[in-house]
DNA sequence: TATATTCACGAAACCGTTTTCGTTACAACG
DNA sequence: CGTTGTAACGAAAACGGTTTCGTGAATATA
């Protein structure tokens, strides 16, 4: 910080500290004149409050906690966008904490932002996360509940803001997708049980399954990790069994490499002999060999709108209704990897 | 913040706030038994110390300010993740800071990073950047000089620690490769003429034609820009033209899809017609079509590297060494869109 | 025994703002 | 003329920690 200070200025001015203070901020009893003479010389000599020391004394940071699993996921990242953009626009700064899709740092981040630090917190649940006491603390605190806002990995249970997509219905389009296209044996690579938009998705994929008289059975659902080798060797053994599927789709971006590089190496064309979808935001989901059908969630959107939501929170404190759900629809675009073309290459 | 604060707790143990304080420090001034009483009881009501008060009182934040264009690219996503890691290891909080590539949101971030808000800084700068006051303003305060980093972006004229790859020598491998790779009429796709390491890339680029006793024309070198449809028709302009060239090294991740789009269109076949390299850390280059040869920053490393390096100064206050320069080797990750093999497809 | 030292703790200043609550001077008003 | 009101500002108490300095008791030293 720099020596200048509001002490500084005043006594420049020979003027008390509160009068600078509320010269500064526009304060009506300050005469015009006096608060030109502030503003001048605190613009001369580049004073900037001490934001801690305002902080303490007004019990507000003006700064939220965006807490999240990941940042190299293309929803993540553009999500983020979403919420710097209307966080800049409403003056207010942004700690960014990776969880790492790890529970336990999930914990101790959250815990970490009981103490004034932060005004409100939006967050994306690990997939490792189950319960919800760490988060219903923060709510339920007598004193200081503080706002949260979900985005896209909401948990159920917990009377919490949220925004997300219409996980069910696009699960389900995407699945009838597959079945138009002739898949009959498909397979859907679930993220993790814990996450409820992953199970949404599922419920949609097996509601699609029953509505064309298609049974799911117990290999229609695949438990994929957070271990990169392991669901390599995982979508292998699908790939290459003998009940070889002739349809995917991948709950999440990061399934997507393996998912191309085995079919390479294990010498399947898609789409001809297997059809792929995969839930993403993926810029390069157009120059992928084929290009990749997706569901794609308007994550900027997203951002956005639950920065939005809590800013509301946060200034209405208390009053917002916290079953507000948004809910944004994702869109299927489809592209070759679902495509009816034979083998051209 | 929580109702129960140290004053709190030194009324339930009958004992001085600044006893509870020091305690809570593992001070050498009091007793074992007064600490395990004191521990004992904060742990019970969870307390939670107020980390502005402390930041008021300590003049240290505990907390950084990561300032980047972007973060819907691969280098910076990882980047951040090795960012985040070692400032958890630390104990530090991450401020993320997006300029948008607009130098007037990176002066302003800057400005407002001079106040105690942060005790350090890492930054990538914008494309738009070219002056450097707003950077030495901040190195130079008489008072409080605020610790800074460059990683990648780096500024030139500055005396400021950093950490990036080698730039130079990278982008001459690059193009000897095409070269090697039968290539004699190579384009350079530039990002923006003010940033430090695009100049840097060029002039490898430029070195490699050189000793190869190929000329550098104007047309060589084509300037792209932030804007997406004008980076499009730029390339599509270069690739359609009579004197189109077969080859390409593109100098950052987001010309990637706008160059296999315009050669999908014009039906340029990559690597037959023309070959393509581009600086990425795209984890999806090996799946694209053709799999893209790439020069691939470590970035996570970098990330780590520039943090360790910003602790390192902010630590030993003042006796750091500004001229630290830590350049990490890029790699030539050869795939098939510089391959010699003929059309397949 | 007188003095020095250590131990364990309390009192209070301090960090830089914000905000409440005076207080003064002056105008308005009956 | 006494009262009320208002405009413009100052004094001081917060906010919740940290840190310096003091202080009394116990112990060690001469």
């Amino acid at each position: 910080m720099s020596e200048i200070n509001i002490r500084a200025l005043a006594k420049a001015l020979n003027l008390s500290i509160g009068t600078v203070s509320k010269a500064l901020k526009d304060s009506y009893e300050i005469s015009a004149e006096t608060k030109e003479r502030v503003i001048a010389l605190a613009k001369a000599l580049n004073y900037n409050p001490n934001p801690y020391a305002s902080s303490l004394r007004r019990k507000k940071s003006n700064t939220i906690a965006v807490v999240i699993p990941e940042v190299a996921d293309s929803f993540f990242s553009a999500a983020i966008k979403g919420i710097e953009d209307v966080a800049q626009l409403k003056g207010y700064h942004v700690l960014l904490y990776l969880t790492f899709e790890q529970y336990e740092k999930e914990k101790k981040i959250l815990q970490e932002c009981r103490n004034g630090r932060v005004d409100g917190i939006l967050m994306s649940v690990t997939s490792e996360t189950i319960d919800t006491v760490h988060i219903s603390e923060l709510l339920t605190d007598t004193d200081n509940p503080i706002p949260l806002v979900f985005f896209d990995r909401a948990m159920d249970g917990i009377n919490v803001q949220r925004v997300t997509t219409n996980d069910f219905e696009s699960s389900f389009a995407a699945t009838q997708h597959l079945i138009d296209a002739g898949c009959r044996n498909i397979v859907y690579l679930s993220v993790s049980k814990n996450l409820h938009i992953n199970n949404k998705r599922i419920a949609g994929f097996k509601q699609a399954l029953l509505q064309n008289h298609l049974k799911t059975e117990e290999h229609n659902v695949a438990d994929c990790s957070n271990d990169g080798a392991y669901n390599h060797q995982l979508i292998n053994k699908i790939l290459t069994s003998n009940n070889r599927p002739d349809g995917i789709i991948a709950g999440v971006e990061k399934l997507i490499a393996p998912v191309y590089v085995v079919c390479q190496q294990a010498g399947i064309h898609i789409p001809s002999q297997i059809k792929f979808i995969s839930f993403s935001n993926l810029p390069y989901a157009p120059i992928l060999n084929p290009s990749l059908t997706t569901v794609t969630q308007p994550a900027f959107e997203m951002g956005q709108q639950a920065a939005t939501l809590l800013f509301k929170a946060i200034e209405k404190k208390g009053s917002s209704a916290m079953d507000e759900h948004i809910i944004l629809p994702a869109t299927l675009v489809i592209r070759n990897s679902t495509g009816m073309e034979g083998r051209l290459d």
